[in-house]
DNA sequence: AGAGTATATTCCAAAACAAGAATATCCAGT
DNA sequence: ACTGGATATTCTTGTTTTGGAATATACTCT
């Protein structure tokens, strides 16, 4: 993972919302879904680029696929993503999708506890 | 200037090298040319980018054009381009820039006084 | 085996970007 | 007005990235 390929990933508001979200802990494909309102071939289509460049891992637990950061972050990454948390503020919505994650993972641990359960693996 | 034109810049290297010599003050194309080695209208089309993502801004000063970082620095770009000094490291060589960047200004102080002036306003 | 859910891939057209060559502009000095 | 230096723009072509539609794969449950 290089320091080009991490802005590279930064760039595109929707790759910056999910590293955003990843941030906080593992999510699988529908979950990004839900809290991006995005339909699943461009999240898809996103986590691969990201992969492609080493910037994120995924890994099967049943039908889901877990997604996580890869490498247990680079500083540079991890860095930004703090950071983003007060410099974007208002026009990238950060801070609402992480109050959403957590509506919407709530709510999975309750009708969908087996891939709820993946994300702590 | 967003945040995500930022993160455009940062994601091509020479793009990249370039903000970093800005951090420590204005230079001139003739003086990025020579610290970048690269060719005039790379170096041109490079800083009409960032330009037009507000990165970046240039003065006229007699035949030269001067650019500096916009805005005195948009936190997020400060503080990335301080944190590249140690997280990139290798890869690219920023340090080495800079060394570069020394010479060449202090070289341009004698055999071009009024192009080495212009970086002082 | 068959059906359903979750996710990935492929194909194709559009847009953005990059690189090189040629040319244009702006300014200073004569 | 003319020349030369510094910088910008335009054109063309190739590559990367993006977006939508269709399709394929992987896994689970019955």
């Amino acid at each position: 993972m290089s320091v080009i390929s991490i802005y590279k990933c930064l760039c595109d508001e929707q790759r910056l919302r999910i590293l955003n979200l990843l941030r906080e802990g593992p999510l699988c494909v529908c979950h990004l879904m839900e809290i991006l309102e995005a339909d699943q071939v461009k999240i898809s289509k996103q986590l691969r680029y990201m992969k492609d460049l080493g910037v994120v891992e995924g890994e099967r637990h049943a039908q889901w696929m877990i997604y996580r950061l890869a490498d247990e972050g680079h500083p540079l990454l991890t860095e930004n993503l703090k950071c983003l948390q007060d410099c974007a503020g208002e026009s990238l919505a950060l801070a609402e999708d992480l109050r959403k994650r957590r509506a919407v993972t709530a709510h999975a641990r309750r009708t969908n506890p087996v891939c709820a359960e993946a994300l702590e693996a």
